[in-house]
RNA sequence: GGCCCGAUCGUCCAGUGGUUAGGACAGCGCCCUGUCAAGGCGCAGACACGAGUUCAAAUCUCGUUCGGGUCGCCA
């Protein structure tokens, strides 16, 4: 070894100690006659002392620049009285030179190295070997690993088995994207990455792996988002013979654990609350709420029905319904965040946005006169607004947010608001962690754009029990057995008990409108693998890297938990991918690349 | 594919029609023996690209490129 310790280990113990340390100059501090150096590698800093006494190693170190890579052999010393640093886990004790190597010099970073200053994020991603030198970034690796190691240890101890699926796999469309490897040996065939390896874990439960878990790399050839990568990291996870129950419990057992061990910093709210679908939407506009703060939505349908003020009274003859929720404190806004609010409410689909603001100078909601009401609803009866006020607990000085129309559009509407609300009060505390199960989601949904149904979590996943006749008659009111675990407003797992039979498999396709062949030619692996007893079975599959985001005190979106992410565009700028590749490369796959021009506009 | 925001020294910021385009950090030079975001003095260093408006553009407009956010999309 080139080293005898690591920089970030050195204590009072080790004083008089003769050691060696490397790494990288953190800080030079040059006083002329005396120079400090903060040598720092994975572990942490140390400062390091040059005299002038020997000339050669003191005019080595006046060489050292940023991030040169350098050995110093020296003698671990006390500090002297008062030049303590308290800051600084070595800051008792410094390391006095006695020889300094050169190991490496390093040019002028283009950027610094040694603080968490913001830095433009392709620069970060073209020197990411840099930017992954810093503080937060290795916090944040290190993070993510404890959070794998931790996952594996937990699942081992209960008997779980790690199996690898493989990466080229099938390409089975309907859901996201798939990435496309060409096959050289078989000429215009392709293999798919995985998008998540749903089936593959199932074919594991028919063969008998009645406890699995991967690590597994998903692939989505999907557009990017803060929280979302063209490629992923999952926690994928199956058991036989369970009931939700069995799955939720052990889920939320393993994540709260691992917050309790790994982000000890975060306020945990306990218990993990429970919500069905129906409820999470009605109450957060949201099936994954973020339940750090309040401002809970209330029903005013009831209220408004026969209101002179029609643009609500008309949303419930027409059978929609109206629903808000009070934002406390928020009652001085200023015209321009209520356009700011009516414009988040437009960009999900609302018509509008009807605010009602209460003047602090109100006694009470009992007192209140329309001089201390300001809302553009002015048709709304001063009785209404008091009850509209009592319902959703606002008081005087408050914002009431409302929306009206059809329910799948009101509850995630007033879901956002909420959501753009929290972040303007401060109430999105970083440093909380507040998890919920949301269960019960709906099967089907119908999607307007394609005239059809679709699975909203997949197509193997199990109608409840008493809900299987519905399918056929009434297929969005279908319930699944399926949950999903949010953690302040972020998903963070989602599963489900699947499908073990072929009738019922089957049964589930007719009803999303799959053509028998399509079905045999996707699916028949699967269904004729069922033929075979395979046994009910469930699990779930969980982001780690949004995990890590999670824990962390410091990353601001997925990419500050992967070690080499990509652009918004999907472009990874220090390798330069994708590229075009050599022609001989093309003719063993037998692609040829065909130039298309874009047509004048 | 749509919408929004951004692009100024190596980095991070300031600069709302006429500025010698300013500062901090980094760099370079000189001084400095107890600093730790060391300090002092000095030097050097930038308006992404292309059109347009204007007597005059870093500044206004359009486009391109790139980055970020977001809607669609993500079974």
């Amino acid at each position: 070894m080139l080293k005898s310790i690591d920089c970030g280990q050195l204590r009072a113990d080790h004083n008089e100690q003769e050691v060696t340390i490397a790494g990288w100059v953190n800080r030079r501090r040059d006083h002329g006659g005396l120079i400090f150096i903060d040598l720092r590698d994975s572990t942490g800093l140390v400062q390091v002392v040059f005299h002038p006494d020997s000339p050669d190693i003191f005019a080595t170190a006046e060489r050292f620049r940023s991030e040169w890579v350098v050995q110093v052999r020296g003698k671990v010393r006390m500090r002297p009285n008062g030049t303590e640093n308290p800051n600084l886990d070595t800051g008792a004790v410094e390391v006095v030179a006695t020889e300094a190597t050169v190991l490496n010099a390093s040019k002028t970073p283009p950027f610094d190295v040694n603080q968490d200053a913001p830095v433009d994020e392709l620069l970060r991603m073209r020197y990411r070997y840099l930017d992954l030198r810093r503080t937060h970034m290795r916090e944040n690796l290190r993070l993510r690993h404890r959070i794998v190691k931790f996952i594996r240890d937990y699942l081992d101890d209960l008997r779980f088995i790690e199996i690898e699926t493989p990466i080229l796999i099938k390409s089975t469309p309907e859901g996201a994207r798939d990435y496309l490897v060409p096959s050289r040996n078989h000429p215009g065939n392709f293999y798919a990455l995985p998008q998540s390896p749903q089936q593959l874990k199932q074919m594991l439960m028919v063969a008998g792996a009645d406890r699995y878990f991967q690590i597994a790399r998903c692939f989505r050839d999907e557009d990017l988002r803060a929280d979302r990568q063209p490629e992923f990291t999952q926690l994928d996870l199956e058991m036989a013979f369970v009931e939700p129950d069995d799955v939720i419990d052990m889920m939320v057992d393993l994540y709260i654990k691992m917050a309790q061990a790994l982000a000890p910093q975060k306020e945990l709210i306990l218990p993990v609350p429970r919500l069905t679908y129906a409820d999470a939407m009605s109450r957060f506009g949201s099936d994954k709420p973020d339940l750090r703060f309040g401002l809970e939505i209330s029903d005013l349908t009831d209220i408004v029905a026969g209101s002179e003020f029609q643009v609500f009274s008309n949303v419930v003859r027409d059978g929609g319904m109206v629903k808000g929720f009070n934002a406390p404190g928020y009652g001085d806004i200023t015209r321009r965040q209520i356009d700011e609010l009516v414009s988040v409410a437009r960009t999900y689909g609302a018509g509008g946005l009807v605010i009602i603001g209460l003047d602090a100078a109100a006694e009470s909601i009992d007192a209140l006169t329309t001089d201390h009401v300001r809302t553009p609803a002015k048709a709304l009866s001063i009785e209404e607004i008091k009850a509209i006020a009592t319902r959703v607990g606002a008081v005087p000085g408050d914002l009431i947010l409302i929306a009206a129309g059809a329910q799948p559009k009101v509850e995630p509407v007033l879901g956002q608001l909420r959501l753009n609300i929290a972040e303007r009060l401060g109430l999105n505390d970083r440093n909380k962690l507040a998890f919920c199960v949301v269960t019960d989601f709906p099967a089907l949904e119908w999607l307007e754009d394609s005239q059809r149904w679709h699975a909203m979590h997949h197509p193997f996943t199990a109608p409840q029990d008493d809900q299987w006749d519905l399918l056929e008659t009434d297929p969005g009111a279908v319930i699944a057995k399926a949950y999903d675990l949010a953690a302040n407003g972020s998903e963070l797992a989602g599963g489900s008990i699947r499908i073990h039979q072929r009738a019922q498999q089957e049964r589930v396709f007719a009803a999303l409108g799959y053509p028998q062949a399509e079905v045999d030619e996707l699916f028949g692996h699967l269904l004729e693998a069922f033929e075979y007893g395979a046994p009910p079975h469930g699990g779930f599959a969980g982001g780690i890297d949004r995990l890590v985001v999670t824990f962390s005190d410091t990353a601001e979106s997925i990419r500050d938990a992967i070690a080499f992410p990509k652009t918004q565009a999907g472009v990874d700028p220090l390798f330069g991918a994708p590229s075009p590749v050599a022609s001989a490369q093309l003719d063993d796959l037998h692609i040829a690349i065909v130039t298309v021009d874009e047509p004048e506009a």
